[in-house]
RNA sequence: GCCCAGGUGGUGGAAUGGCAGACACGACGGUCUCAAAAACCGUUGGGGUAACUCCCGUGUGGGUUCGACUCCCACCCUGGGCACCA
């Protein structure tokens, strides 16, 4: 192979081009093996050009690349590339997130190593990735279930763990009897079902690891600095959940006459005028004690119900409220009025204190409780313009009018500064104070499965929870074990990883068996890509700090509240350690559109996927590039189907008409004895070269928005163009302007199509790759047409096509217009009222 | 229910206030060939006409404008997200 290659290009330019054929399959794993054996493709740390971390998210090594990966990679690879001809030091790694389910399950069902079977899947789709052409940094890659990896993941742990950041504590959390083990709150899906599997989550409590992401919800807020699509923040702004209002108490008496304050968190402390009853969610805690005897046995088959429920059907907003009256009574603060307490599913125990004040007036699920259970309403505004009446409302009045029937407060606006009104009251009453609460729950990172991150902990029967030294990691994940999935880590069940000694006293101690939430490796591999091979620190820090922020991320949108949540979290704890001197990991993100097969997103857990292999070995590896752009604006995606692979053959035509060309240029330049360039009829050289310039302008444009496939069709247009230049007048192949228009179109294709271009350069008797060359620039001067098409209208309807010169003033066009027979023939008896024009485009005759 | 994106030929799509359907695919016709493939050339939104040309047409109904796929209002459909958060 490599003979053949130097061969070949000892040739002389003509005698290759006229021995050449486009064979997509030659060239393109020619090149590849010479881009990797200079090295082209590795970002140096210390290159003097600014940087530009070109990202995407790492995929997990589910065993074939599939159609949807390259889809995804080729995009991001084209950005990279175009960046680089921009002048950029581009930094483009790849690596792989694979801890996961998937390997575990092959093992249990197949008897599979899972090491071994994910390593063998991440081979296969290295492999698959490299006959891309891409320019991956593979030096830089990144392996999460690897010991050099995750001990470093380990060691991020003990990290968070000293700064109080992580902590075991015992809480109702969400359980997959299907994966077996816990999730957390964002693998939950709005269903109440598993991310992953499908399965409807249960709620148990248990004892677990969670990383206290609530601290940080704030700053999570902020956006700092970055671009981010507005779709995106805003649902990590919903996610968070962030409430001001106050929390207020309440006083209550149990059974025993223990009087005891219970505290309610509302947003509207201004209504607690109106409030007529009290609301306790099935689980609180007081239930019990306030529930009289005669209450008893229809509270305890309303709670047995209640948690019989799934959270869809309990959270289910359309069914009708339901509760049962406890049989005593609270006190409201503000007034001392007693109103009674009722338990209702309606209220969470999860969400603010578990606890709710009842003002059926001015809140719609309130409203709808108290007709069900024949409650009273009380109203506490009212409209300016007509007075309502309680028993006559149909919904809650929320927000209009002014305050009535709360004493001294009535008549104030309903306004931010009449609910800090009451608020300062409440203070000052030493009853209440303001408030802020979260959606957002604390990151539950635990995990009851074997292929994950060991936790470095050990629990000592003297001292407690103790954390692994770090000169002890990594805690290593033995590869021995059985599988048994019984809800309980198959570590569990292998004493000589579970037996170990205390670090601090020596004695006896059980190491944690549970492991860590894949998204806790994700988390970070973007800063590892910096220093990946360092044995002595996860990461360098003047290396980390020179490439990040990531200047363009790009991946699926689904992980909004997810990976992209837990990323900045990450990065905003090790800004606070010191860690990082960044507050934002992603500077600018963007979301790829999928490839759906049967309307779902081909990915191999979800639905059918399709391999490029076969195309590629067809078509070659460019035209499988180009037609995956050119299917339609790369945030789209698109649906795959049988039509859609015959796409594919017009790209490759487009290529082997490029080829051709080019071919036939050399050919003819080499014809000419004399040599050099010579001058052709002035105005097909100035159309060439105003073709040439107008599509620069374009096409540089359409690759920095993403707009592949209209950068494309432009190209396609362009050597359309160019063809027919040819085609009129052969002579111009020898001309400067066709030299110029071939150069442009092989640097401006050269991202999408990186094999071709590269020959093609080289034929040309460059002797440098194309894909460092600098993009062209346009100029505008040569892109101005010099004939201009003036669509005349009238009255807004086309009646004709003028092709005048450019340059002519207003009077002359209108009046060129006013000349033309259809347009007189279209004003016929009318009077022209007015005459609009549109500089350069368009005349419209008003009559 | 609420929020966001979208709805354009037989198909993927282009045009974001100014020629609707660029660029492709497919289909049909042709050139070349003994033949086929490939390649190349032509036609291709619907309807009327022998033709020049004319009428209709961007989910539906209204509106703004000299002019609307594009902006505004109401509605229908598809996809995504959120959904008793006090």
């Amino acid at each position: 192979m490599t003979t053949e290659v130097e061969d070949d290009a000892t040739k002389a330019p003509q005698e290759r081009a006229e021995s050449n054929r486009y064979t997509p399959a030659e060239i393109e794993s020619k090149w590849q093996q010479i881009w990797e054996e200079r090295g082209q493709n590795h970002a140096d740390d210390n290159d003097p050009r600014p940087r530009f971390y070109n990202l995407v998210m790492f995929p997990y090594p589910s065993g074939d690349l599939h159609i949807g990966h390259w889809y995804n990679f080729v995009g991001v690879d084209v950005f990279g590339r175009y960046q680089r001809m921009n002048g950029y030091n581009v930094m483009q790694p790849f690596g792989f997130d694979a801890f996961g389910l998937p390997a575990e399950n092959a093992a249990i069902k197949r008897g599979a190593n899972a090491r071994a079977w994910t390593l063998s899947n991440i081979d296969n789709m290295r492999r698959q990735l490299k006959t891309m052409g891409g320019i991956w940094d593979w030096q830089r890659e990144v392996v999460s279930c690897l010991p050099d990896y995750y001990k470093w993941t380990e060691w991020l742990f003990l990290k968070l763990y000293e700064a109080g950041l992580a902590y075991r504590a015992k809480a109702p959390v969400n359980w997959c009897p299907n994966d077996q083990t816990v999730l957390a709150n964002e693998q939950v899906l709005a269903d109440g079902t598993c991310e992953r599997c499908g399965a409807v989550v249960q709620k148990r409590d248990l004892e677990q690891w969670f990383f206290r992401i609530t601290k940080y919800a704030d700053r999570l807020l902020e956006f700092k600095d970055i671009e981010w699509p507005e779709k995106t923040m805003t649902m990590q702004r919903n996610w968070i959940g962030r409430s001001e209002g106050a929390r207020v108490n309440f006083t209550v008496t149990g059974l025993d006459g223990q009087e005891e304050a219970v505290p309610v968190f509302t947003t509207r402390p201004d209504t607690l005028y109106g409030v007529t009853f009290f609301l306790l969610a099935p689980e609180h805690p007081l239930v019990a004690r306030l529930t009289t005897p005669e209450k008893k046995a229809e509270m305890e088959a309303y709670i047995t119900k209640a948690r019989a429920e799934t959270e869809i059907e309990r959270q289910s907003t359309d069914k009708t409220k339901t509760g049962v009256f406890t049989g005593s009574y609270a006190t409201n603060p503000i007034n001392g009025e007693k109103v009674p307490v009722w338990v209702t599913d309606y209220v969470l125990m999860g969400y603010g204190t578990g606890a709710v004040m009842g003002v059926p007036a001015h809140d719609q699920r309130d409203f709808e409780f108290a007709r069900t259970m024949g409650l009273p309403i009380i109203l506490v505004y009212q409209p300016e313009e007509q007075e309502i009446k309680a028993d006559e409302m149909t919904e809650a009045l929320v927000h209009e009018g002014h305050v009535v029937n709360s004493g001294p407060f009535n008549g104030l606006p309903d306004s931010p500064d009449t609910v800090k009104h009451f608020i300062r009251y409440l203070e000052e009453k030493g009853v209440g104070k303001a408030e802020v609460t979260y959606r957002i729950r604390d990151w539950l990172i635990s995990r009851q499965r074997y292929w994950g991150s060991p936790i470095p902990i050990v629990y000592c029967d003297t001292d407690g929870i103790v954390p692994v030294p770090e000169d002890q990691l990594p805690v290593i994940l033995p590869e021995n074990v059985n599988f048994r999935p019984d809800g309980v880590s198959p570590l569990q069940y292998l004493p000589e990883f579970v037996n170990t000694t205390c670090p601090k006293c020596g004695g006896p101690a059980r190491r944690e068996t549970d492991t860590l939430d894949t998204f806790m490796c994700s988390s970070w591999y973007f800063l590892r890509y910096c220093d990946a091979q360092n044995a002595e620190a996860a990461w360098d820090n003047a290396k980390v700090n020179h490439w990040l922020p990531v200047d363009q991320y790009t991946g699926g949108p689904e992980h909004a509240t997810m990976h992209l949540l837990y990323a900045r979290f990450f990065i905003k704890a090790m800004y606070d350690m010191g860690l990082v001197d960044f507050e934002e990991p992603f500077r600018k993100l963007f979301h790829q559109g999928m490839i759906r097969s049967e309307g779902k997103k081909m990915s191999k857990s979800k639905g059918k996927t399709v391999a490029p292999d076969r195309l590629v070995q067809q078509f070659g590896a460019d035209a499988v590039r180009c037609f995956l752009m050119f299917l339609g604006p790369f945030d789209q995606g698109a649906e795959w189907n049988d039509k859609t692979e015959q796409l594919l053959v017009g790209v490759s035509r487009f290529l082997n008409r490029v080829w051709n060309m080019m071919t036939e240029t050399i050919k003819a330049q080499a014809d000419d004895s004399a040599g050099g360039a010579v001058a052709v009829a002035e105005d097909i050289e100035r159309s060439v070269r105003r073709a040439t310039h107008k599509t620069i302008r374009r096409v540089t444009d359409d690759l920095g928005h993403w707009a592949y496939n209209t950068a494309l069709s432009g190209l396609m247009e362009f050597s359309n163009t160019m063809q027919e230049a040819a085609t009129s007048n052969p002579a111009v192949y020898r001309s400067a302007a066709w030299q110029e228009a071939c150069e442009a179109m092989l640097k401006l294709l050269a991202p999408l199509a990186p094999h071709i271009t590269e020959e093609l350069w080289h034929t040309f008797g460059h002797t440098e790759t194309i894909h460092t060359q600098a993009m062209p620039a346009f100029d505008q001067a040569l892109a101005v047409d010099e004939i201009i098409t003036v669509i005349a209208q009238v009255n807004g309807k086309v009646r004709d096509k003028l092709e005048l010169p450019a340059g002519l003033d207003d009077e002359a066009i209108k009046a060129h217009v006013l000349a033309s027979p259809k347009i007189a023939a279209a004003i016929g008896d009318g009077h022209p009222k007015k005459v609009i024009y549109v500089p350069g485009k368009l005349v419209n005759v008003v009559i």
